[in-house]
DNA sequence: TTGAAGGGCTTAAAATAGGTGTGAC
DNA sequence: GGTCACACCTATTTTAAGCCCTTCAAA
């Protein structure tokens, strides 16, 4: 038996029949040791190793401790992660594999650290395995912008097929991870898990059709949908619960939905306005109003309908348009053509847009907010549900008119030197330099 | 020894420091809710023992992978990281727009030295206060290079009296 | 002095955007039709499919199917003429069905605007940038974060970076003559400052272009028809990754059909790579 | 307590280049 | 241990939409 762990030291190994192998395991830093040494690559994984690293004969010299450290990183990962040992396996070699590839020899060591979480993220898509990005991000202590960029170039170098997790691969886990059960949670919030994921699918396919789903991160929208279908289902009593005593309910972890409360309560009323949307078209409620703070009690019926009612609201949406532009006819139409977009003679100048604040112009323009709104005829008035970023345009960029140049022009002495600074203006200037930096 | 976790917390240490405390809090009130990690003194990553315990006799059975039901344990996977680096610019006052224009008037598009004359800006501030405001008002902005003989003057006589007082 | 003003002012070759350029006549694209097997297509190689690629193919094909891309509101593209005199009427019922996607021969009648344009000029001469951030009023050098003196001009609105070495960088015109005369501007200010400095090899490296198809885009199955192209990950952008093989152009994608291209030489490599996604788009607009 | 608003970050491309991280030999 | 050959930070521009943060105003 291994008395310590060979790479952090630890004397805290312990026998380990994890997944019916035998093995010892460090507990501190999770590095599987064998006889006093790493049992590393899985040379067994017949997966076509480019380099066969470090020919089996000279294991122990060779590695390098970052290697053999990254080993170590990468197994707690997933056993942190909960993965079976074959897919631990998997990941142990494609990190071998990654951290040998000629596009890693010169990367810093928190790249390469970063790179043991690609691996680990990437045997987990392949295997459906629901861990998000984030995860791995929080695990490694680098922030996912990091892990993105490593994790495209590990892809691409590696010929990894991507394979994202879809946010219906996530769901289902994402629901049973609160505690709503009889014994966890008082009766009125208690919730069959199975339930639970049923109304919040049906709450994430309604979103994925009108557009609420695509360019936004999975996880906000999860927890806007669970809490919509917690509520909806016993929505007398729930309703009064807020998204945070819902989550404290259901003893959802604050590091989960603390940072991202803000795109939750944006979910939460994207959906909402979508239910209301839905539910005006029940035939039932003719003439009631549906507003998104008594929605909740008509999701039930909204989702067992909401193939027709989507239909119906399309077609009512688009009837209605008709017959205000038949009355509205004869004016003209659709300017859509003018946009700066479009076909022009002369695309660069784009004459309507004629800037009045010129440089030159000494007053402010106090045009300022001029188009905040979009215009009369713009193309997503055509249509009830698109994605909100079309439908709240902010100011339409005003493109001041570009001069049209050829780029052979004359350019004046005086410009020129108006970019030159004076002999006073160059003594002061090193004065307040000299003096700034005494001063610090 | 240099290792891997090392050369990380080098890089960002400061945030491990938050992370940090909000694990330990963590740990203190759900035990089984998040297999969970520790960070050790060095920034090394370290499964906690319990959590690991846990894991290892809840293995014991058929494993979840391997069954391919995903229903099983779930714990972190939709833990989000947010280890983002934001930089949060307090706004800008009026009073110190104006002074912003003055500075700029007087040693042009060096954002280097206009954020040593604004102590609690930093070189990025200044520069992204002047692409803001050279979207907003860029009138004013070429005002103020035009002006630049009279800021000229100006920075002459607050320097000469009192080069120390500046709009904060 | 302006030793290059005799050059033609665009040497790359002009091109015209799709029927932009020539008012009255009808749309015409210069670029190759799509289909011509050198543009990305939807994938189709049979070879080193692996079982998860081949259901995603199969499932990506029988959702394609399953979309109706039988409405939509474009109308016959007629050229617009200069004045903005809106040359067509938009159905009033947006029902018209229409053949399924990839018109291979026909133009979007959408011109990308040209957003940014990089460009660099070797000024000929070893520079002593002290001297230049001393004497210009426009500029700022800060060796120890970056050891380039950093100077704007107000007309073309742009930035340049100039090196010690003599070798200039320019960002920020919206178009290749307006870069070009920056550069020369910005190579009379240092002539001015004293120093011989000559105009060589100008070159636009990198050109930025946007534009808006108008209806919405499904990323998420651009994503998996395309994923040899595509990398789109919501959790870090909202946006798809396309990177195109010819032209080589990354295209960014937006679920409002918003467009940004970069990567570009030329002008025309943007246009191309428009009118060669457009089509693929069609196939993913879906509304509702 | 809740939201709205505003600012700055994310992504892509491309050139420029010194200083330094990184590992093989 | 020095050389070599990379990586990769600083910086510049520009568009897209989302996220995440702070501040401030109504309930």
């Amino acid at each position: 038996m291994p008395s310590s762990c060979p790479e952090c030291g630890s004397s805290n190994v312990v026998e380990d029949d994890l997944y019916s192998q035998r093995q010892w395991v460090c507990v501190d830093c999770g590095s599987v040791v064998s006889e006093g040494h790493l049992t590393t690559t899985v040379s067994d994984e017949t997966q076509g190793r480019a380099v066969p690293y470090h020919a089996s004969t000279e294991v122990l010299k060779k590695p390098c401790r970052n290697l053999i450290a990254g080993f170590s990183r990468v197994r707690a990962l997933c056993r942190i992660l909960r993965l079976s040992s074959d897919m631990e396996s998997a990941v142990v070699s494609l990190f071998e594999r990654a951290y040998n590839h000629p596009n890693f020899i010169f990367v810093t060591l928190t790249k390469k650290e970063i790179l043991g979480g690609c691996c680990v993220l990437s045997v987990c898509r392949q295997c459906n395995w629901p861990v998000a990005m984030g995860t791995i991000g929080y695990l490694l202590g680098v922030d996912n912008a990091a892990l993105g960029t490593v994790y495209r170039e590990f892809t691409k170098a590696l010929n990894i097929e991507i394979s994202t997790i879809g946010i219906m691969d996530m769901l289902e886990s994402f629901c049973y991870d609160f505690k709503l059960g009889p014994q966890q949670v008082e009766e009125v919030f208690a919730e069959p898990p199975q339930r639970l994921v049923d109304r919040t699918s049906a709450l994430i396919e309604l979103a994925a059709d009108v557009w609420i789903v695509t360019g936004r991160q999975p996880l906000p929208l999860l927890f806007a949908a669970v809490y919509l279908a917690w509520q909806s289902l016993n929505p007398t009593v729930r309703m009064k619960y807020t998204f945070i005593k819902f989550c404290k309910i259901g003893k959802a972890p604050e590091q989960s939905w603390h940072r991202s409360r803000d795109s939750v309560v944006k979910r939460l009323k994207e959906l909402r306005d979508v239910l209301c949307k839905l539910g005006r078209e029940l035939p039932w409620l003719r003439g009631g109003a549906v507003e998104p703070n008594t929605v909740v009690p008509l999701v039930d019926d909204i989702l067992k309908n909401r193939r027709a009612l989507l239909m119906r609201a399309v077609r009512n949406y688009e009837q209605q348009l008709q017959n205000e532009s038949q009355t509205a006819q004869t004016t003209e139409c659709d300017n859509e053509l003018s946009d700066s977009n479009r076909s022009n003679s002369h695309s660069s100048k784009t004459p309507e847009l004629m800037d009045p604040d010129q440089a030159g112009c000494e007053n402010p323009p106090d045009k300022e907010a001029t188009d905040c709104q979009l215009p009369p005829n713009h193309w997503s008035k055509k249509h009830l549900f698109l994605p909100p970023c079309v439908k709240s345009r902010k100011r339409r960029r005003v493109d001041a008119p570009q001069l049209e140049v050829t780029g052979d022009e004359e350019i004046s002495d005086s410009e020129i030197e108006s970019y030159i600074r004076s002999q006073d203006e160059i003594e002061m200037y090193l004065k307040v330099r000299k003096e700034l930096k005494n001063k610090a | 020894a240099p290792s891997v976790q090392e050369m990380v917390v080098e890089d960002d240490g400061h945030e491990e420091d938050e992370e940090r405390i909000e694990e330990s809090q963590l740990g203190e009130e759900e035990p089984l809710l998040v297999p969970r990690v520790k960070v050790a003194e060095d920034g090394s990553l370290i499964i906690d023992e319990e959590s690991l315990t846990v894991q290892v006799s809840r293995t014991k059975g058929p494993n979840p992978a391997e069954d391919r039901d995903p229903i099983f344990e779930r714990g972190s996977t939709t833990t989000y990281s947010s280890f983002r680096k934001g930089t949060y610019t307090k706004p800008w006052s009026s009073g110190e727009t104006e002074m912003f224009y003055l500075a700029m008037s007087m040693v042009g598009t060096d954002f280097s030295m206009i954020g040593q004359l604004f102590p609690h800006r930093a070189r990025m501030e200044i520069k992204n206060k002047f692409k803001k405001e050279e979207r907003n008002n860029s009138w004013r902005i070429d005002k103020a290079f035009r002006e630049a003989a009279f800021g000229f003057r100006f920075l002459q006589k607050i320097n000469g009296e009192d080069p120390k007082r500046r709009g904060k | 002095m302006e030793q290059n003003n005799s050059l033609p002012p665009f040497p790359q070759g002009l091109a015209s955007p799709p029927g932009a350029m020539t008012p009255g006549l009808p749309l015409f694209s210069p670029m190759m039709p799509y289909g011509t097997g050198l543009t990305p297509q939807p994938v189709q190689n049979t070879n080193s499919l692996s079982l998860l690629e081949e259901q995603q193919r199969q499932q990506q094909q029988q959702q394609q199917q399953a979309t109706p891309q039988l409405y939509h509101s474009q109308v016959s593209t007629t050229t617009a003429l200069p004045g903005n005199t809106p040359v067509y009427t938009t159905p009033l019922t947006p029902m018209t069905p229409i053949t399924p996607a990839t018109p291979a021969s026909e133009s979007s009648g959408i011109v990308p605007q040209l957003q940014n344009i990089v460009s660099t000029v070797n000024l000929g001469c070893k520079l002593d940038l002290k001297t230049i951030a001393l004497r210009a009023r426009n500029a700022e050098y800060n060796p120890k974060r970056f050891a380039a003196v950093i100077m704007r001009i107000r007309e073309p609105r742009t930035t340049a970076l100039i090196f010690s070495s003599g070798k200039m960088v320019c960002t920020g015109a919206k178009s290749e003559e307006q870069s070009r005369l920056a550069a020369r501007k910005y190579a009379r200010v240092v002539q001015k400052l004293g120093f011989p400095a000559k105009f060589l090899d100008f070159k636009i490296q990198n050109m930025v272009g946007s534009c808006d198809v108008k209806f919405p885009i499904r990323l998420e199955g651009l994503v998996l028809t395309h994923q040899q192209f595509s990398s789109y990950e919501p959790e870090l952008f909202p946006g798809l990754i396309y990177r195109m093989i010819k032209p080589r152009i990354v295209l960014l994608i937006f679920v409002s059909g918003k467009v940004v291209l970069t990567g570009a030489k030329v002008r025309a490599e943007i246009y191309e790579a428009f009118e060669n996604i457009y089509p693929i788009l069609k196939g993913f607009r879906k509304t509702t």
